[in-house]
DNA sequence: ACAAATTAAATCGTGCACGATTTAATCGTG
DNA sequence: CACGATTAAATCGTGCACGATTTAATTTGT
C-alpha cells in the first residue's frame, strides 16, 4: 500500500465510521424522545383514570393474566422490587389491586387487580381508541415499528445477559 | 340491513379495532422497552464517564453547539428547567459544563463545555463504537428505525400542541 | 435435620421527569 | 417613564428508575 492509497483508504473507512456512530447518537434522541413523547401523549388521558403511565402497563400486564407476583410483573416491564414495590402501593392505595403474600411460598407476593381495577379495563380502551386516532402513522408503519423494536429489544436483552 | 348481516359487520369491525387496539398496547410495552434497554446498554460504558444516560444526551447538544440557554437545551430534548438545572449543576460540578448568566439579558443562562467537557467527546466516541457493536441489527435497520421514528415523532409534537 | 446458599420482596440513597409555583429580568403599551 | 404582561430559570412536591443492601423464606448439600 502507498502512503497515498492508505491515506485515501482511511478516509473512506473514517467516514462510513462516523456515518454509523452519527445514526447512533441520531438513534439516541430518536428513541428516548419517542418514549417521552408517547408517555406524554398518554398522561392526559389516563390522568382522570387516576394512572401514571408505568401504573397503567403494570394494569395491562395484570389484565392479561393474574394473579401474578412482583417478579413476574417485574419480568414483563423490565423493573425491579425497588420500583415496583412503592408503585404497586399506589395502586393498591387507589383501590385497583391486592397485595397478599403468596401462601405456598410465603416470600411472594401476589398482585391481582380488585373489582374496580378490572372495570378500569374498559375504560382504557377508550383512551387507547383516543390515542389511536391522535397518533400520526398509518396502522402498517406502526406494525413496522413494533417488529423492528421487538427485534431491536430481542437483541439488546441478549446483549444485556451477555455482557463481561 | 338485515340483523345478520348488521351483527356479521359489527363483528368484523370490533374486531379490527381490536386488533389496533391490540397492536398500540404492544407498542406501549415495546418503545418503553426499547428506550429502557437501550439506556441500560449505555449505563455501563457512561458509568466510568461519571455520566448518566440524561446527561449523555446533554452533552451530545452541547457538543454540536455551544453555548445553549437552558431554554434551548430543554427545546432539543423535551425537558424543562425543573429537569434540567439540577442536571447541569451536577455536570458542572463534574467540571464538564460552565454556567453563567448572559450578560445581554440576565434572565438566560448561558451553558458550555469546559475544556475538560471537549475532551470528553472523544471518549464518547469509543462509547459509541462499542455500543454500535453490541447493537443486534443492521446499519439498514437502524436508519429504517430512525426514520420511522423520526415521523411518529414530528407526529406526536404536532399532536401535543394542537391538542385541547 | 441442619447450616449454607439462594431467592423474593422491601428498603435506602441518588438522579431523572414533570406539574405548579416563585423570583427576577425584559418587553410593550399607554 | 411606568406598570402590567411576558419570559427565563429556579424551586418544590410527587412519582419513577436503579444500584446496593437488608430481611425473611425456601432450597440444597451433606
Amino acid at each position: 500500500m502507498t502512503e497515498k492509497s492508505l491515506t485515501e483508504s482511511q478516509a473512506r473507512e473514517a467516514s462510513r465510521a462516523n456515518t454509523a456512530l452519527k445514526l447512533e447518537r441520531q438513534l439516541c434522541f430518536a428513541l428516548y424522545s419517542a418514549s417521552s413523547l408517547f408517555t406524554r401523549l398518554y398522561r392526559p388521558l389516563l390522568e382522570p383514570l387516576g394512572l401514571t403511565y408505568p401504573q397503567y402497563l403494570v394494569m395491562l400486564v395484570l389484565w392479561e393474566r393474574s394473579p401474578l407476583t412482583v417478579s413476574e410483573i417485574g419480568a414483563a416491564l423490565g423493573l425491579d422490587s425497588a420500583t415496583l414495590t412503592p408503585l404497586l402501593k399506589r395502586l393498591e392505595a387507589a383501590g385497583y389491586v391486592t397485595r397478599r403474600r403468596d401462601a405456598t411460598d410465603e416470600r411472594r407476593v401476589l398482585v391481582q387487580p380488585t373489582e374496580r381495577g378490572v372495570e378500569l379495563k374498559e375504560q382504557a380502551k377508550d383512551v387507547q381508541k383516543e390515542l389511536l386516532c391522535r397518533l400520526p402513522l398509518p396502522a402498517s408503519e406502526l406494525t413496522a415499528l413494533h417488529e423492528t423494536l421487538g427485534r431491536l429489544n430481542r437483541g439488546m436483552r441478549n446483549a444485556g445477559e451477555t455482557e463481561s
